[in-house]
DNA sequence: TCGTTCTAGTCGAACGATTTAGTAAATCGA
DNA sequence: TCGATTTACTAAATCGTTCGACTAGAACGA
């Protein structure tokens, strides 16, 4: 191919100033409609295929897409509800303003995080032609955040504890009202299994809540507030939140001689693990043992799943418009959630 | 904030040229150790965040991401278990060489597409600072192609009939597989459930062809050679591929005098809406209506659906190869698929 | 008729880096 | 010891736009 034409190729051929053709791409109304037809017309001649991405990005300081930093692999990203229902409703907002949306994958930042897996993808990150940046999971104490910061790129996320602009739900609140629920049933001995990421080989008791994600964090909190300081509460984790790590953690809390007489999963994908597992026992959740999940999932209605409803999509949207949308101030938004009580609880058996 | 440093503030305040702090940070072995930790030392003094992603683009013609061109709208295509099976072998690969992925929602060309909205969409297109597109289920003629073709982007896609690298599978013989395992259950008066997009608004017959994905187009071809002459084969659509229009598609069908005894659907998504409509009128797949799918998403075993297994996340990988990895040089990729029996076909009841 | 406001452009300087070619000093082989 | 190579760094030229300031001429009101 032919060293493509420029702008000043085309201004020369069109016989007018680089500054003019420019305008007939962005600026319509600041040239005669006869100029415009004869500069698009010189362009097509030229093969000239309007304006270069990366010069306009460069000189006008837009870049016309906003990030979403994804932990955890991309490719694993879009097996997860949850990650999709945000996505879907970040695209939405995106999409509305003629914005694209890149995916930027990150590693967890564990205290065993390989230091130059780290460094390389923070080089992402700050590689990103982006007017902002999304995100959710992230770890409090990321590098990335600090190359966010000092690119000086609005931020906005859905954890606790992590600087910056945000949309959240109470998950305190609505993990007390999950164990509250379990305590009205009569349940004194539950396990919760939770996403701890890498940080997990064997699935296993968790003993040290500092590896788990903030929001992870305070859904153990609330469950244990929700449950009474009588309960005795496990955390067990199989590792990331996927259907086989619940199912990997759910075996682990099973075979112990002492098992609960119920489980609350820290994600419904979680929970779908752990009634596999019991599926696998021939335990049945509700008649056997009381299965929580937390997100309410698309899946979840189909299963019976008790579970915390999240407006997951209203997330997404509202990280969206709080990168987006400069009517949008608010730097803090609380979403509601609402306990839905289905046929996976149901009062302890004696 | 105040305006923030550059490259060439780091290097004034440490002493050296701005070669050299572009060095420290792109070519570490050009330089002494020792003036590289400086060089960083003096960074992070001046709050400098690194290059600035838009000026690198610019410079080295590098954008370090791809793009992936969505038809259908955004927040739509991410509850598409097809495009998410793509979309995560893409990422997988972009993950591998550390590039973004930029997603891109484009609308349908259609004949009467908005012309406005077609050329909105078409500077995105162009305004994408990426290194190469990707794309699926793309509309032959889409002018948004000769905008990737006159920027040189190289161009990866999965459509028979669209110029540029491709990755596709035989969709005609696919469901060639089909039609012959339709006929040799004796099924004479099959209906075929399409993705029409946009050109449906009401559910019915499709006569015109033309207004099909090329794929989709295939497919039906596929189908009525494998069912033989002597068969009688229904296009019907319910507007896009999902479980809603399959329904309204199928409610159609299922109204008509002549009912099929098999309906054959372009996608599992679709199938899922024809099933369900069965469900409504208390049909059973397999028992009282064969019915068949295409793609072989997750659900579909679930659901016991006969359907053609393509390797999607495969398509996915091979697209990102074509754009990522220079060894891979192949043109056109054509990948298996299998027909995969389950119980929702069966002989035609007399 | 004069000053003012528009219209339709022009001009030149950024935007913030990377790259190519080059140089002075240090190192090397024989 | 001399020329050749290597090392460590620099200078200057881009990369392709957009932006702010400016202007020649047309149109306008009084």
């Amino acid at each position: 191919m032919p060293a493509s034409a420029t702008m000043k190729d085309v201004a020369a051929a069109a016989g007018v100033s680089p500054s003019t053709v420019s305008n007939a791409y962005n600026k319509p109304e600041q040239l005669s409609a006869e100029v415009r037809q004869r500069i698009f017309a010189t362009a097509r001649e030229l093969g000239y295929a309007g304006p270069d991405a990366a010069a306009r990005s460069l000189r006008s300081r837009r870049a016309g897409a906003i990030g979403l930093l994804l932990t955890e692999q991309l490719s694993y990203a879009f097996s997860d509800p949850f990650a999709v229902g945000l996505l879907a409703g970040l695209a939405e907002v995106a999409e509305r303003t003629r914005t694209g949306l890149l995916l930027i994958p990150l590693p967890r930042y564990d205290t065993d995080t390989d230091a130059d897996v780290l460094r390389e993808s923070v080089e992402t990150v700050r590689g990103a032609v982006v007017d902002g940046i999304a995100a959710y999971c992230v770890d409090v104490g990321h590098p990335a955040l600090d190359v966010i910061a000092s690119r000086g790129l609005p931020f906005a996320h859905s954890d606790h504890d992590v600087p910056g602009r945000r949309v959240v739900i109470d998950e305190v609140g609505a993990t007390r009202a999950v164990g509250e629920h379990l305590a009205r049933l009569g349940h004194t001995n539950v396990a919760m299994v939770v996403d701890a990421g890498r940080a997990t080989d064997v699935p296993g008791e968790i003993t040290d809540e500092t590896v788990l994600y903030t929001n992870a964090r305070l859904r153990a909190r609330g469950l244990r507030e929700g449950l009474g300081a009588d309960a005795r509460v496990t955390l067990v984790s199989g590792g990331h939140n996927s259907v086989e790590s619940g199912l990997a953690a759910a075996q682990f809390v099973l075979d112990r001689r002492d098992r609960p007489t119920a489980i609350a999963a820290g994600g419904d994908v979680l929970a779908f693990g752990v009634i596999e597992a019991m599926r696998r026992r021939g335990l049945s959740p509700g008649r056997d043992i009381s299965v929580t999940g937390f997100d309410d999932i698309p899946a979840a209605e189909a299963a019976g799943l008790t579970t915390v409803r999240q407006p997951i999509r209203d997330k997404g949207r509202t990280l969206g418009r709080m990168l987006l949308d400069p009517t949008f101030t608010d730097e803090r938004i609380v979403l509601p959630t609402e306990l839905v009580i289905r046929s996976s609880t149901a009062p302890v058996r004696n």
